[in-house]
DNA sequence: AAGAAATATTGTGGGACCATATGAAATGGC
DNA sequence: GCCATTTCATATGGTCCCACAATATTTCTT
């Protein structure tokens, strides 16, 4: 029983240091967590409509509008309007939206890199399968099984 | 380097699927995540200072303000003067706030029981062996070492 | 064509965080 | 005793997220 007590404690504090230590990381780069998770998942699928962005980010419509609105204040992504259907509107980035993602880039490997490195390859798939093990447990007790883009490593398998 | 990627998905999705689902849980019970760990914070040390509180869940003091303000409109809290400093504030538990904590306990440990239940006792030791190291990567990376509070599972050992 | 559903957005209200700054009180050196 | 510094609680303003409700437009269903 105290080892499930340490167990979640654990968890929360290491997501809460790498949440923040990310995130101090990025916007030394003048990026921000949030944006760049935006930003990639575009990169990554293309073209996107508002609900596509809720869906894969597990987010609320309401986020999506304003996260979007912020992100093309700063220029980084458009709204074009989708000519297969006069409701939606195709999101997608700017040049300057992809010059953020490319200078942000190295640092997201670094980070990963310099984090995971103190696992060996045996652990790191030890690791990852219990992280999949508890995932599926959660949606066993209820959690919503929709996704989260990722927003730490390069991703090389877009599928538009 | 896709292993890594695929463990940065499964930590955030895990984070983010616990977080919403326990918070779900306690909200039925008419808490949340955020107060039942300042709550319990308090009820394991007694009375405590803004100062403390914040040390102790590695907030920022703003954010202790408007939890302690939200706890004491709900009643579940009192702020007594410090006879021993003008300056600060003692903050207390009501039998009201002592009430929800009586409450919330047993779905509290439900929750905590069936979600590690899916690991035997052997993956679980090696996953809190895991996450410790991995805690203490991002301690060197820079990121503050300050603890949190467990809001999960029962705590035996108060330390008044 | 009428109704239902989907699409994006807006408003309102709220929760949980943050850095920074302010005023009051305590503390420590002199 | 006196002044600079530190500490304490709080305030200002900001980010990121949510739910709920309402709107206008368009598409799909029947």
């Amino acid at each position: 029983m105290s080892v499930q007590h340490e167990l979640m404690e654990q968890m929360r504090d290491l997501h809460l240091r790498m949440h923040r230590l990310f995130n101090d990381r990025m916007r030394a780069q003048g990026a921000s967590l949030a944006q760049l998770k935006l930003l990639l998942l575009i990169e990554r699928c293309g073209e996107m409509r508002s609900t596509d962005i809720a869906e894969a980010l597990g987010q609320a419509p309401r986020t999506v509008t304003e996260a979007v609105d912020a992100a093309e204040r700063d220029g980084l992504v458009v709204r074009n309007p989708d000519p297969s259907d006069r409701r939606a509107k195709r999101i997608n980035l700017t040049e300057e939206g992809r010059a953020v993602i490319r200078d942000v880039a190295p640092h997201r490997e670094a980070f990963t890199a310099q984090f995971f490195g103190v696992l060996d390859s045996e652990d790191q798939e030890k690791f990852l399968t219990i992280l999949q093990t508890l995932n599926d447990r959660l949606v066993e007790m209820g959690a919503p099984s929709t996704l989260e883009a990722n927003v730490y490593s390069k991703n090389s398998d877009p599928q538009a």
